[in-house]
Order: C-alpha cells, then sequence, then structure tokens
DNA sequence: GCATATTTGAAACAGTCGTTTGAATGAAAT
DNA sequence: ATTTCATTCAAACGACTGTTTCAAATATGC
C-alpha cells in the first residue's frame, strides 16, 4: 500500500480513538511506519490531513444521501417524501460504514465526533462538506411535517444531529452506562431505532412549559 | 477573590470554549493573574484541576436531580411519575445554569463535552459522578414507560444523552446551521422542546425495519 | 515579636509538539 | 546511461507542554 494511504488509514484509526487534539503526527508516523516529513509533503499540515481523512469517507457519504433523497422524492411523486423516508436517507448511508469491514467502526465514531469539535477551522470545513445536504434535508423535513413551526423544526433537527451524533461516537458507552451490548453489525438495527425515536420526537406536540404538577 | 476559585472560574471558561487538551495551563494562569505553581499546589496536576472544575458545578446539580425526582415520587404516590416529568428533573437543574449569571453559559458547554469526552480518566471520573443519578432514573424511565424492552429503553436513553449532550454543548451551532437563534435566558422553552421531543422518543412505536417502499 | 505554617514567585526540568531543511533515494523519461 | 522528477529519510528548528524545585513573601498561632 502506498504511503499516502498508509497514512490516512493510520490517521483514521487514531483519531477516532483519541481524537483530533490527542493523537500527535509522530504517533501517527510511528503506527503507520513512515517518515514524518511524508505528512507534509503529502498532505501539507496535520490540519489538511484531518480534512483529508474525514473528506475521503463523508464525500461519498454525502453524495449517497443525497441520490438516496432524490430517489425518494421520485418515487413519492408530488406528495412530500415521508418523515421516517428522510431519515432513512440521512441515516443509512452514515451508518453503513459501520459495518464496512474495509473501513470498520473507526471512522464512524470519527464523523460523530467532528460534529462536536469546537475547532474553527475545522467546522468551517465540515460546513463547506455539508453545503449541499444541509439545505436538501432541511427541505424536505420541512415539507414531511407540514404545520409545525420553522422554530420548532430547527430545534428538533438540532436534536437529531445530537443523537445522530452520540449514537455513531459512543455506541460503547451505551454498554458502560447500560449494559445492553452493541453490535456494529446490526447497524440496520441502530438505524431503525433511531429513526423511530427521531421521526416521534418530530411529530410530537408542541406543549406549553409546565409538566410538573405544581400543586404543591 | 482567592487565587483558587479565580483558577477555577478562568479553567472553566476556557475549557468550555477550546476543550480541556487545547487549553494549557500557562494559558490559564495568564489569564487568571496567579502563578503557574499555584495550579498544581492546590489541585496538584491539571486532570485535577479538570475534575475539581466539572465536580464543582455538577455535583450540587446532580444533588437537586434527585431532590425533585424524590418529591416527584412523593407527589405521584403509588402510581409511576410521569415521563416528562422524570425528564424535567433530569433536564432543569443541569440547564437552569445557563442563565445563572454567576455561571454563564460556559459550564453547560463544558459539562455537554465532557460527556463525549474520551479520557479515560475523565470518564471514568464522570462515572463515579453519575454514580447515583443513573440507577435513579434508570428506573424510574423505566417505571413510566410500561412494556418498553429493556434494550429499547437503553437505547432511547443513549439517544436522550445525546440531544442532551448537544444541546448543553453545541446550542450556538443551532443558530449556524439553521439561522434560528439561540438565547441562553430562555432555557425553560429550550428544556420545554427537548422534553417534547424526547417524551415521544421515548412512546414511539417500536416499528420493523423496512421504511422505505422498496417495490422499486 | 517570634516561630510556624501556608501560600506565592521566578526559573528550570525533561518532553513533546508541528514544521522545515537538505541530502539520499527511487523510478521513470529521454 | 544520464538526466529529471517524485518520494523518503534523519536531523534539527523554535515553541510549547505539565511538572518540579526552592527561595521569597505572606498569613496564622502563641
Amino acid at each position: 500500500m502506498d504511503t499516502k494511504t498508509r497514512i490516512l488509514d493510520t490517521a483514521e484509526r487514531l483519531f477516532a480513538q483519541k481524537g483530533f487534539d490527542a493523537v500527535s503526527l509522530r504517533n501517527i508516523i510511528a503506527s503507520a511506519k513512515v517518515n514524518l516529513a511524508a505528512v507534509h509533503y503529502h498532505f501539507g499540515s496535520k490540519q489538511a490531513l484531518v480534512h483529508a481523512v474525514i473528506g475521503r469517507r463523508l464525500r461519498p457519504i454525502n453524495g449517497e444521501r443525497i441520490t438516496k433523497l432524490a430517489e425518494a422524492k421520485a418515487n413519492a411523486g408530488r406528495r412530500p417524501v415521508k418523515l421516517e423516508c428522510v431519515l432513512e436517507c440521512l441515516f443509512l448511508p452514515l451508518f453503513r460504514v459501520q459495518a464496512d469491514p474495509k473501513v470498520g467502526p473507526a471512522f464512524s465514531r470519527l464523523i460523530g465526533r467532528v460534529l462536536f469539535d469546537r475547532n474553527a477551522k475545522l467546522q468551517k470545513f465540515m460546513m463547506s462538506e455539508l453545503a449541499e445536504v444541509i439545505p436538501q434535508f432541511s427541505a424536505a423535513l420541512d415539507a414531511a411535517l407540514p404545520g409545525l413551526a420553522k422554530e420548532e423544526t430547527d430545534w428538533r433537527t438540532h436534536f437529531m444531529a445530537g443523537a445522530m451524533a452520540h449514537t455513531l461516537c459512543n455506541a460503547d458507552l451505551l454498554e458502560k452506562f447500560t449494559g445492553t451490548q452493541f453490535d456494529p453489525r446490526g447497524f440496520e438495527t441502530t438505524v431503525r431505532r433511531l429513526i423511530d425515536f427521531i421521526a416521534a420526537g418530530f411529530r410530537a406536540k408542541v406543549s406549553r412549559p409546565t409538566y410538573q404538577g405544581k400543586k404543591k
């Protein structure tokens, strides 16, 4: 295998395990058995390597997302695409990589982590990578949820992003906290569970702010 | 103000802005205008400082959570506490700090971030801090959701954790992604929205795995 | 006022970080 | 066979990391 992809693969694995800051270029080159300068020769900087690691996987995923959504739109004809179907187009391409033996569960943890990273450059990079996906799915969600105020839809989209990222990134914590095991091969079940949850959340009635029987 | 709390306050603010790894002790002492050695004198190590920063706020929050849940149980009598009420006991003490001018929105971002941190020592610390809260609320959720299989409840709890952490940590991203503004003073509305969403997600019907009309 | 702790101060410790340099390789093209 | 180009290599760069040391300063108890 050539140096460039060996760096990418190793960086992906280590970044997923420990995070971008915690992994040094020397950790990577030691594990990949390449020279330190090779990183800068092939990528230019650590930041650029991070972007390359993410982009390599994310670009096809986002392409598939858009393709699937277009298919769903075609199938739906004049009617809006059903909410569950929109979510499936969004989640399935992303979670499928968990089961891909060539990719492994490393990258899914990585991509989940990125959504929460506060690095300004990384955030800008992610926004540009998602420039196509966000407005398309945002519109599809709005269409699938007629009558829900935009502000509520936005917040619920935000909740969705959190649940999705946490599931991608920290599925192993599920076992730690609850005892329930996690099998990355069963990604379809995971997605099904996620869609059940998120779809119901999106359809929830907007309530008034008091829940507790404040009759004390 | 004494050195110790000045270090804690500054560290809290910086950690929340950039993360634990990205902030050095020298960043902290420069901003807090104290001597470098003071950190090790008062806390022992950077790791211990991180724990102190978290524990100072989280302990009262977890205490209030348990108190509120106990109150709700007393009000409910023999019946299980209503799902929305359980969630409110879990969320309100946590989100209230967003509106506290003495604490500010910094810490809520911090605590959201911690849930996703992969540092082993930090995770162990968090598990010990949550040792009381988790089983109590887990039991309350189970009681509020009779008939839902444990595995489903666990996964949905996981989704909930993700939505909650993301909302705490990255509420500012809501504006970036969707355009909808976020006002930390309106934490009650945020909690209300979160409870609407999560409660509906918990009550969702467990479906079969196919959503898309695969009649292609 | 003096002795005893407690707390701060400046400086240095041994490492690690991302990045750069320039020479040594390899392969491909002429 | 020789020139040309892309790639690899070891070594060093300055800056930054958490931590330690020990003297100076401050506060506390008698």
